[in-house]
Formats: structure tokens, sequence, C-alpha cells
DNA sequence: GTCTCACGTGAGAAACTTCTCATATTCGAT
DNA sequence: ATCGAATATGAGAAGTTTCTCACGTGAGAC
């Protein structure tokens, strides 16, 4: 975590430091970033950015935890969340909130690809595993028999989750698009694509 | 493509240097991956390396292009492959020699996927869309009437090469599962997750 | 005024990277 | 044996990178 020399610093400050780490780190992923970029950008010497972070982990920990804060912040405003709904329906919500996060800033999109897709270690060992709520959700729906027992909740939580973010990546900006991709996406997971005359 | 001088090098010290570069471009990322360590693991000195090819690029298309030759090798030794088959079908059997290959030197499947989540202008480029004959082959599907007219070709590409290289990356060296999850997703892509009781 | 202490600062250390180039070596043709 | 072209070689150039450290500065306490 950053030290107390950067929680003292001025809100202006503090925000010039974090939005050039958003910069950096949405364009190149943690090991190719540079932090020459970042102290550049926000425009404070090499001795600053050691008096306010221990190093390059440091800032980028900081600046994913923050990133992270707004996006629970949006979720939690939305109120027409409803525990009782099916995997299906709250996919389809926590991505209007998600989109909605991305559309702020949409730096934050590319930094959760660019986190999504990268095996170093320190990056592996933080990416808590996103998968783990759509697995929770699609078991609750396997016992409640609105999905089919032999289904394997590992491969649907992989089919939603690249389904998001391929579509973020590819149709991020055309809402109307996004949403519709989401919602044939969706469907698809729902009744698969043969076409059944079995009337 | 490499220099003259490395064409008439002995087999053994070409494979040598093949083998280092599948070694490191296999852990790294081609922008992260080092020279360095190339011509460590190939006991080559520096000059050398400048002798045989004119920079990292000129390596990395070089082993790119050996290993994709022997991808279409084994797939061209696949008899069983018929074209009229259905994109499932198909799948399969890609997905098999796909395997075989994969197989015989686990660090290939490697390679493909950091190419695969490698943005770099160099990489891009460079990847032709192995989507592309997925979506080919769901397009025709559509106009013979096995795949619902209402459905994208793109998703379902996306779905199915998901489906392959997180498969790859979970169950690559467990040949029995691996199988068995590909066949489980193919079956949700087709039928999809919803139990019905419609009888 | 002066002492103190937290913070600001940039030069440069140390460890990498890719790539060049002058020189040494090898080897076949004459 | 001698010459000449092809190839081998490693030191180091020129560029990165992250990170340190000795010193400067400025504001509040006495």
């Amino acid at each position: 975590m950053p030290k107390d020399t950067f929680n003292n610093l001025s809100e202006e400050k503090k925000q010039r430091i974090f939005d050039a780490a958003v910069r950096e780190f949405s364009t190149r992923r943690f090991s190719e970033a540079s932090l020459n970029q970042i102290i550049k950008n926000a425009k404070i010497p090499w001795g600053s950015f050691y008096q306010y972070f221990n190093n390059k982990e440091d800032i980028f920990l900081f600046m994913y935890e923050e990133i992270y804060k707004e996006k629970l912040e949006i979720l939690s405003r939305q109120n027409d969340i409803n525990q009782d709904d099916d995997l299906l329906k709250l996919c389809e919500k926590v991505t209007k909130a998600t989109y909605e996060w991305a559309r702020k800033k949409p730096e934050y999109c590319k930094i959760s690809i660019l986190i999504e897709t990268d095996n170093s270690k320190f990056i592996t060992q933080l990416r808590d595993s996103s998968l783990e709520v759509f697995k929770i959700l699609i078991k609750r729906d396997i016992e409640r028999g609105i999905i089919k027992k032999t289904v394997d909740p590992d491969l649907i939580a992989d089919f939603i989750y690249t389904l998001i973010w391929k579509q973020f990546m590819r149709t991020g900006n055309n809402e109307k698009l996004f949403f519709q991709k989401i919602n044939d996406g969706l469907n698809i997971i729902k009744d698969g694509i043969i076409s059944i005359n079995k009337s």
C-alpha cells in the first residue's frame, strides 16, 4: 500500500498520480508498463515516487483497489438486483453495471482485459478469480432445477466470462450493439444453437 | 526470415537454436522475451545470433512458421476429416489433431496462448485470425439449416475458441478429462443449459 | 531567530535490454 | 603454401528499466 506521505498529498496531486497510473497500466501489461511514463505524466520527480510508493507493484495495487472500489459502488447503487434472479438475469444486470463503470473511464476496461491476459506471477495471484462468483450462481441454479444437472459449472462460467469481455473489447463503444450481443450470447448459452423441429 | 548462414548450419545447431527459441517464447510474450536467454540456452555467442537472424522478430517468425508447419502436417495426416461433417463434428476432429500437436511439445500450446493474448503491433498483424475458419463453417451450417438462423456466427466462434484454449490451459495434460470437457462444452453450445420439460 | 523534521528533488547506480563491429578463425580454391 | 571469402566471437555501445541517496527546502515549535 502507498506510504503515509502519499495519503497526506493534496487531492489534486493524488488524482494526477492515479490518472497517470491508469493511463500507463491501461496500455501496457504490468511487466511492460514503465514507471518512467507514470512519473512523466504525473509530473513528479523520481525521488517523490519512492516517497509515496514502495515499488511498481505498490502503485499498481493502489490503482487496482481504487477502480475496484468504484465498480462495487456502482453495483451497490443498482437497486434492481434481486438475489433470487436466475443466473442469466443476474448476468444481464451485472453487465449493465460493469458497462456503466467502463463507460465512466474506458481505460478501466482495458486494464481489466490486460489483467485477464497476464500470466506473470504478481498478477496471477492478485486476480482473485472473478469466475468464482459465477460458479456459485450456476451451482445454485442447478440445485434449483433451472439448469441441467449434467452441465459443468466451470464451462458455463468460462462462456459467460468470455462473452462479456470479448464484447467489451470489440463492441464496447456501441452501447446498443454491445447489449444485443450480450443478450444473443446468453440466449445461445440458454438454448443452444441447434435448430429443433421437435415441435 | 533467417539469413543464409543460418540455413547452412548443422541440423544439430539449428535444432538447438529452435529449441531455445521455443523455450523462451513459451514462457514470455514477444516483447518480454529475452534474446539473452535464447543465446544462453542455444549456447551461441551474441555475434553469431546476428549472423543468423536480422533481429528478434526474425527468430520469432522462424519459430512460428516451424511450429505451424508441424501442426498442418498432423492435420493433413488425419484421414477421418470429412468436409461434409457439421461444425461440431469438425471441431472435435480438429481439436484431436491440435491435441496431438500440443502433446508433442507442450510449449507449442503455451506459445499459442501467449500469441492469442498479445496486443503488440508485431504479433497482432501476424495473428491470422484462426476464428475465420470457424466462422465460415458456422455460416455454412446456418445455410444448411443445421444451426438456427438467429444465431450470431461471431459469438459461436468465440465460444468454441475459448472452450478449446481454456481447456488446453487447464486440463491439457489429462487427456481423458480434456476431451470430456471439450465434449461437454460443445454440447452446451449445441443444446444450451436450460433444463426443458417441454416433452 | 533557529532548530527540527518531514518532504521534495534529480543525478546516477546497477541491472537489464537489443544490436554493432573490429578482429580472429576456418576452410576451400588456386 | 597462400590467398580470400565466409563465418565465429565477445567486448561494449546505446538504449532501456527500477530504485537509491545525499542534499535542499519549507513550515511549525520553542
